[in-house]
DNA sequence: GTTCTCGTCTGAACCGGTTTAGGTTCGAGG
DNA sequence: CCTCGAACCTAAACCGGTTCAGACGAGAAC
């Protein structure tokens, strides 16, 4: 009479006249059970209304059905970042399908951030955890490892690690941004980097020294944290040298909004005068003006990819290195050609 | 020898040479356990490292210790909204100290969404859910009714509810914004709204239908899906009025950034011949040249309210109206005085 | 006809907690 | 000295699934 509770797996069983054990090999398709019988079960759970318990299969079965996503940042940064609602939606399109459902958590790099990943251990509410932002020599490998849960690593670490990976060749994406800058003439540009302990943050770096000693030009680095307000300041710092570089390759997007702010206030035209990259294509930078030419990655489809790999892991498939198509330069009209140099001695137009 | 696995609360018991419910009871901190024994429960507890088993409370108590967030947009929309960032951190704050977790899903509205609630439910994967990005005659509300879920809602519904709100006045925001150019002497104000069936948006749009009407002054309203894309095309639209608008008040900042884009494509300079403002208040608005004035909302606040307030409902607290201190405006670069008119007919300088 | 095997199904243990009914012990009151 | 109640504790049921040892029956092999 009373708010008649949800059907378990009993009720089933009694109306279909069979024990509980074989109501649930029928409903987990499990050899061993007549084709009528089964039907017959099914039926009733269907009539019933039946649903599994998740709680009552993750006591049992030791598995949470759930996966931790826990966000290292400090939240100024995430918030202008586009990369994680994509990259969750990706997620979410590869748990949905299979009942897994995203635990996620942010915590500031440090103390607070372990302290998330072992109480998300200890009460076994997960059973594995998507690394993203990996670091240099990235503690959190071990320390997943030991507390073992499943894994999967945004990028190739660069220690040794258990766990699969799903990369994409950020490298390809600067190397793309200052191939087009050179192709356009120019011959003094800069890079604005994000912090170097950032794995992804320092292959960029890489790229960009290897593909300016590649052209044979020169080019200075500046490393940032990633937010706009040290990105605005790099750029100051740029624009204030004797040879300001005429191009400038941003580590992200929102540094490159912040740069294109810092010139415009001082008048520099852009791409006349400067041209600016950024990173990641955010959907703002393409209604600028300029519009920001930008490095495009696909979140979306290495949220999914690492979620799938991650599920795989969870079943115990040896880890694997799975690699994303490399990301593709955006063009538009933050950049052009370099100017004309106002050099000392050569007077050219 | 082998992997030990993890101590039981009956290992505690047998090790404080106890019966597993003392146990329960000495944990839990309830009565009728005399003191020595209770110390004698917790050292043994510590000695083990037990840890509590989060699936078997779930299972036995019948909670979860989680809630669900269902963000309803499409990810493209969300990726550039820093509100949620922002919002999550704050729920953390307030979960991370109460054991709780956070089960996050993206949906677009309809079919899809109402199935993940469903989902949700039905495996009792969470006890409550946080509804955001309130809708006019939201049927989530009585979905999530239905489900048995508790709940809390972003904002007042404009219909019956049995939940919690939490809310802010947006509609103070706007005013603000609207007084703010008002008083440059503005008489020609636009508003770039969102999208009608979001209550904020409704609200925000109601505000500035009031405070012109207040002010006495023309006002003309453009409806949007809170999209760059579509806030560009508003503005563009605006702009090739007869008698363009002079100042422009957008819905969020997203749609203001590409407002301004247009503004300095068509060598519209702001805001001598046009003012913007936002709302929101992105960190990235600040970085632009001109800065934004926007309206700054506290999300993280937002955020960690709502969390209290959905942990009380599933303790079964009554449901409760809160409010949160309005949001200010953040008067920046893009506003100003409002240009003199070269209207036909007065030539004044 | 007996034995073996296979497929089908039952019953009970188990996962790790919580909760409740009831049993002891002890001191106070009569 | 006996009775009674409070304080403390135990044992067992329970949450809702999964899993495994073994019961049972039927058909095949001998």
């Amino acid at each position: 009479m009373t708010a008649a509770s949800r059907p378990t797996i009993a009720d089933v069983a009694r109306a279909a006249g069979v024990s509980k054990g074989l109501v649930s090999f029928a409903l987990n398709g499990r050899p061993g059970v007549a084709a009528d019988t089964r039907a017959r079960i099914l039926a009733a759970a269907d009539d019933l209304g039946w649903t599994p318990s998740v709680r009552a299969r993750s006591l049992s079965t030791g598995r949470s059905f759930a996966c931790g996503l826990v966000i290292g940042r400090s939240p100024d940064v995430i918030a202008a970042d586009p990369f994680f609602p994509s990259f969750i939606a990706g997620v979410e399109d590869e748990f949905s399908t299979t009942g897994q459902v995203l635990v996620l958590a942010v915590a500031a790099p440090g103390e607070e951030e372990t302290e998330v990943y072992r109480t998300l251990a200890a009460g076994r509410r997960v059973d594995g955890v998507i690394l993203s932002d990996l670091r240099a020599a990235d503690d959190r490998i071990a320390l997943v490892e030991e507390l073992g849960l499943a894994g999967v690593t945004l990028g190739v670490p660069d220690i040794r690690s258990p766990f699969s990976s799903v990369s994409i060749d950020d490298g390809a994406g600067v190397r793309a941004a200052v191939d087009h800058l050179v192709s356009l003439g120019h011959t003094r540009l800069a890079h604005i980097a994000g912090p170097s302990w950032m794995l992804h943050a320092a292959h960029r770096r890489a790229a960009f020294d290897d593909a300016v000693a590649t052209a044979g030009i020169d080019a200075i680095v500046v490393e940032t944290d990633f937010s706009a307000a040290q990105g605005a300041a790099a750029t100051e710092h740029l624009l204030d040298l004797d040879e300001a570089p005429t191009g400038i390759v941003y580590s992200n997007d929102q540094m490159a909004v912040a740069g294109l702010g810092v010139a415009q206030r001082r008048g520099i035209p852009v791409p006349a005068q400067l041209s600016l990259t950024g990173f990641d294509d955010t959907d703002i930078g393409r209604y600028l003006y300029p519009a920001l030419t930008s490095v495009a990655t696909q979140a979306r489809l290495w949220g999914s990819r690492a979620a799938r790999s991650l599920l795989d892991a969870v079943a115990g498939a040896d880890p694997e290195e799975i690699a994303l198509p490399s990301p593709t330069l955006i063009v538009r009209g933050s950049t052009g050609p370099a100017p004309h140099p106002p050099t000392r001695g050569s007077g050219r137009a």
